[in-house]
DNA sequence: GACCAGGCACATC
DNA sequence: GATGTGCATGGT
C-alpha cells in the first residue's frame, strides 16, 4: 500500500494494523452523493444506524441531490430517523444540496472541480459540515489527499502519548501526516484502520490485551488508561 | 438502565 | 478562546 521506508511510529502503526486486518474497503457507499450523505448521518452516530437510514432513503429513491432538494424537512427527517438527531441532520442534508443548487446548478461534478482548499472552504461554509465531515467528503468522495481525524484518532494518539489531550483537530492532522506520504490510498486506509481500532480496542474502556498496537504500549498498557 | 457511537452549532463566560 | 449543552436512535 505504501513504500517500506518506515522510520516513524505512525508508519509502523499503519503497518501493524494493515497486516492485522488488511484493506478496509472504505467508503462503504456506491456513489459520491451516498458518501456525502453518510458523512453527515454518521456524525456522533454508529454506522449501523446510518445503514438503516440509507436503506430507507434508497427505498424512497431519495439518495440523489434532487430528491433532497425537493423534499421538505419533515420528509427527510422521517427517512433518516434511525440515524438519530434526525431533525438536525435533515436540515444539514438540505443545507448541503441548497448550496449545491445555488452555487453549482445541482451538479456534483461542478462542485468537485474546485481546488482542494477552495472545496474544503465551500464545504465548511455549509451549516452542519465541520472539519471531520468536510475532510471525509474530500477524501472519500472527492479523492483528495486529506487526512481525516476523528474521535478515535484523538483518543488513540493521546493514549499513546503522541498527542496532548488539549490538541486541536489541526494539530492531529499535522502530526498524522508529517511522516506519511501524501497519498489518497494511504490516508483512506489509515483512517479506516484507526476507526476499526477504535471500535474494537480503543473504546472509552479500552481492551488493550489483544490490541494489535500492544507493542507500542509502555509497560504493556496505554499511558492514560 | 447506563453508556456509547466515524460531530456540530450555539450560548455563555 | 475555552467550556457546556442540545440534538436522538439503536446496540451492548
Amino acid at each position: 500500500m505504501y513504500p517500506t521506508f518506515m522510520t516513524s511510529p505512525l508508519k509502523e502503526v499503519y503497518d501493524l494494523l494493515y497486516r492485522a486486518w488488511g484493506p478496509q474497503h472504505w467508503w462503504p457507499g456506491r456513489t459520491r452523493f451516498e458518501v456525502i450523505v453518510g458523512a453527515i448521518l454518521t456524525q456522533n452516530t454508529a454506522w449501523t444506524n446510518v445503514e438503516k437510514a440509507i436503506r430507507v432513503m434508497k427505498a424512497n429513491r431519495a439518495l440523489v441531490p434532487i430528491a433532497i432538494y425537493k423534499a421538505g424537512d419533515k420528509d427527510v427527517a422521517s427517512w433518516i430517523r434511525p440515524a438519530g438527531y434526525f431533525n438536525v441532520k435533515a436540515r444539514r442534508l438540505k443545507a448541503f444540496v441548497e448550496m449545491l443548487y445555488t452555487d453549482f446548478n445541482g451538479d456534483l461534478n461542478h462542485l468537485f472541480r474546485l481546488e482542494t482548499e477552495a472545496l474544503r472552504d465551500k464545504l465548511l461554509s455549509v451549516n452542519g459540515i465541520g472539519p471531520e465531515t468536510a475532510d471525509s467528503i474530500l477524501l472519500y468522495a472527492a479523492k483528495r489527499p486529506v487526512f481525516v481525524v476523528d474521535a478515535y484518532t484523538m483518543r488513540f494518539m493521546s493514549r499513546h502519548g503522541w498527542l496532548s489531550l488539549k490538541a486541536s483537530y489541526d494539530d492531529a492532522v499535522r502530526l498524522m501526516t508529517a511522516s506519511l506520504p501524501k497519498d489518497v490510498d494511504v490516508y483512506n486506509e489509515y483512517h479506516a484502520l484507526i476507526v476499526n481500532l477504535g471500535k474494537e480496542y480503543c473504546r472509552p474502556t479500552p481492551r488493550c490485551e489483544e490490541c494489535p498496537l500492544k507493542p507500542f504500549l509502555p509497560s504493556g498498557r496505554p499511558i492514560l488508561c
